[in-house]
DNA sequence: TGGCCGTGTCATAAA
DNA sequence: GGTTTATGACACGGC
């Protein structure tokens, strides 16, 4: 019975794909659910339906994630979320908004060449403008989108089932309703909020598609006008467009000057400006070389869904031509092109996001989930939202959603298995491959540790059962750093780094501490194997109690840089700090080893140092130890942690050094700034003298006496009053008030 | 062989 | 008053 289903649903969607392609408009809206509840199950468009939720979502289907019908399962999600791309045209919201927005009547005039657009600010130009609403357009769109999951594949979900909006009520599928008009319903709606417009009447919607084009056309020519570089793309695309559409350019052109003719660019946003060209009868203009549009024959029902395709894809980004012709071209939606890696990275951005649109979109899981209406923020609206949504591959999956898995299972081999399940393609390369070697190889070296510790086979055999069953745990627990401290910290990597198992450690830097830390336990465990119980308990207790070493285990590591006594770049000392360091602790610890051994005390150094004080005292009452044992515990005590007081004081040392050694360099940088600053200011200061001199020689040749002569410059000088004015002055230093005139405008007077 | 460096340890003060 | 932490000073070993 389910293999009847499954093929059933499959054969009714590749049906229902066909006849999506050759032009017939397949509303599968109304057979969606009892798909959806046949596949996902009654509440499936209701539920999220994140990727790390399958496996619940599996459960409640009786699928198993081995199980063989994953492949049909997925299979049939991803027709279906064909099917439902299929029946509406979705456009880089950005441009399509654009368009729209632009079709206020108050807000857009394109300016005719030479005049100036009136656009708000009129300084403003129609590039700045334009940005602007783009972007307004889009934060709005961004917003609508959270709030009502967006449009898209979601849109659909949450309008056949719990979001009635503001869905006008004639659009109820209407037979020729084609897929623009729907699309643009779409965007009137998304935008109603916005305030700047109302859905248009039926009547007006040829005229909006006018303007549509329009608003194409002369957001390229203004453009063009601006910077000369958007017209050659412009062309381009109309020759794309030409190369593609099955009517040729001047076919188009032709219908739609007959259809709405219109003139030049200074009309084109104003349709009242149209008609009255239209009717002077005056000749269109260039626009018309340069605008056409296919589109606008959606009252040729020759032009199909195909062709529409081409139209918007004309309009595109050349590189999203391209990928959108692979679409169209390979005669499906399916396209080896829908998993462009670079569109992977899209999707990426969209993945992270917690709490995403994908909820409400039943298909997600196969696709991986993505957001549409987020695509134009991570891909600046360069390409049609179906291939974002296609393009989700599995592996963006693995990348994205295992780190934000529970319990560390990043490197959880069982979650590379469960998520190859869901490829249906070979494993792509991805990051978690690298983390997924790194989890291996420290697997690897814990269990070699865990033999060079002496451990017997049992323990080895637990320590490898317990890395298999449940990677992620142990994952989790090498993450938390089992101290509440820094010096605890850093205490463990450099006493762990001091035994026996130094060379396996050591050289791991500070990324390997934390799993010291379970070295230690381990070594604990192993060590007190022959202790009283109150030990094996306080070693339990003291290392993995999990409110004291589980506050923010991440930052923990982060903060602690256990390298500190080494140069920040590489320097030639490090191997052999290294070296010496390991070697140190391990000849240094093993003296105070070597005495705790020859007194027969019955605890590691590691617990005896890193115990709280309470424990430790407890630990002390409840053995009957001699006095020169304890002198001997309670000094191995303070020289642990005095040792490690010792590496921290030493690493903030080091820490102040640096920076004020950045301190210096930042003050040397500013230092360089104020002396070009002020060679500038010199320079500056320099110039503007020369030209007085000049401007003041200038003005003085053109001074002339009573009978017309030039004033000698031996006899008389120019002075400049306070008050703006200049001055005539003898040499002699008698002030002579013959010349008295206000500055440059009386000399120009003069002139 | 002396200088440098890293490290451990001690003494001491402060929290 | 005991414990912990920070820090200067010193010693030691390696390079």
């Amino acid at each position: 019975m389910v293999c009847l289903k499954k093929y059933f649903t499959e054969g009714l969607i590749q049906v229902a794909i066909l006849l999506s392609l050759v032009g017939v408009r397949v509303d599968v809206g109304p057979y969606l659910h009892p798909w959806n509840e046949m596949i996902l199950g009654p509440t499936s468009a209701l539920t999220q339906t994140q990727f790390h939720n399958l496996h619940n979502q599996l459960d409640g289907q009786d699928l198993h994630p081995k199980s063989v019908d994953l492949d049909g399962f997925f299979t049939a999600r991803r027709l279906l979320g064909w099917v439902r791309s299929l029946d509406r045209l979705r456009v880089p919201s950005s441009e399509l908004e654009t368009w729209l927005v632009r079709r206020e009547p108050d807000v857009l005039v394109v300016g005719a060449p030479g005049q100036p657009a009136p656009l708000e600010g009129g300084a403003g130009g129609l590039e700045d403008h334009v940005g602007d609403q783009v972007e307004s357009v889009m934060r709005s769109s961004v917003v609508a989108g959270s709030q009502e999951s967006g449009y898209g594949p979601i849109r659909e979900d949450s309008l056949d089932t719990t979001a009635p909006l503001v869905r006008r009520s004639h659009e109820e599928e209407d037979e020729d309703e084609d897929l623009y008009e729907e699309d643009t319903d779409m965007l009137w709606q998304d935008h109603s909020d916005l305030g700047h417009h109302q859905r248009p009447e039926e009547g007006e919607e040829e005229e909006l598609v006018v303007d549509t084009w329009r608003e194409i056309w002369s957001d390229g020519h203004s453009y063009d006008r601006a910077n000369g570089e958007l017209a050659q793309d412009l062309s381009d695309q109309i020759a794309s467009l030409e190369a593609q559409s099955s009517m040729s350019f001047q076919e188009c052109l032709q219908l739609l000057e007959d259809t709405f003719p219109f003139g030049e660019e200074t009309e084109l946003s104003d349709p009242v400006g149209v008609d009255q060209r239209e009717a002077s009868g005056e000749d269109p203009t260039p626009v018309r070389e340069l605008l056409l549009s296919p589109l606008l024959s959606h009252e040729d029902p020759s032009l199909d869904l195909e062709q529409q395709w081409h139209d918007i894809l004309a309009t595109m980004e050349p590189e999203d031509m391209d990928l959108g012709r692979d679409v169209i071209q390979s005669g499906s939606i399916q396209s080896s092109s829908l998993m462009d890696p670079v569109h992977q990275d899209v999707s990426l951005h969209q993945a992270i996001l917690p709490g995403s649109s994908q909820d409400s979109y039943p298909f997600n899981s196969s696709f991986g989930g993505s957001v549409p209406l987020l695509a134009p923020l991570s891909q600046s609206s360069s390409g049609p939202d179906f291939d974002l949504n296609l393009t989700f591959g599995p592996s963006d999956l693995t990348d994205t959603t295992l780190p934000l898995a529970p319990h560390g299972t990043v490197g959880n081999p069982m979650a590379s298995i469960q998520s190859s399940l869901f490829l249906e393609e070979p494993v792509l390369p991805s990051p978690l491959g690298s983390l997924l070697d790194d989890a291996l190889l420290d697997e690897i070296s814990f269990l070699d540790l865990a033999l060079e510790e002496g451990f017997n086979p049992t323990q080895v055999s637990q320590l490898e059962e317990e890395l298999d069953s449940d990677s992620g745990l142990s994952l989790n627990f090498s993450h938390s750093p089992a101290s509440p401290s820094s010096s605890e910290a850093s205490y463990s990597s450099s006493s762990s780094s001091s035994s026996s198992d130094s060379s396996v450690f050591s050289d791991e830097g500070a990324v390997g501490y934390s799993s010291d830390m379970e070295v230690i336990v381990k070594r604990e465990e192993g060590a007190v194997g022959g202790y009283s119980p109150e030990v094996r308990k306080m070693c339990s207790t003291s290392y993995q109690k999990p409110g004291r070493f589980n506050s923010l285990p991440w930052l923990e590591q982060v903060g602690h840089d256990h390298t500190y006594n080494q140069p920040r770049a590489t320097s030639p000392t490090q191997g052999k700090s290294r070296y010496s360091k390991t070697y140190e602790h391990d000849k240094l610890w093993g003296r105070d080893e070597r005495r705790a051994l020859a007194m027969k005390i019955p605890f590691s150094n590691d617990l005896i140092v890193n115990l709280p004080v309470e424990e430790f005292n407890e630990l002390l009452t409840k053995h009957c130890l001699s006095e020169a044992q304890l002198n001997l515990i309670r000094d191995i005590r303070r020289r642990g942690k005095n040792k490690m007081a010792a590496q921290n004081c030493r690493r903030r040392k080091l820490d102040v050094l640096f920076e004020l050694e950045e301190g210096v360099e930042g003050l040397c940088r500013h230092k360089a700034r104020l002396l070009k600053q002020k060679a500038e200011n010199l320079r500056s200061v320099r110039e503007m003298k020369q030209r007085l001199s000049g401007l003041y020689q200038e003005v003085f040749s053109r001074l002339r006496d009573e009978q017309g002569r030039p004033l000698p410059a031996t006899d008389y000088t120019l002075q400049f009053g306070n008050d703006g004015q200049v001055l005539l002055a003898t040499r002699n230093g008698s002030a002579s008030e013959q010349n008295h005139k206000p500055h440059k405008k009386q000399k120009n007077r003069k002139k």
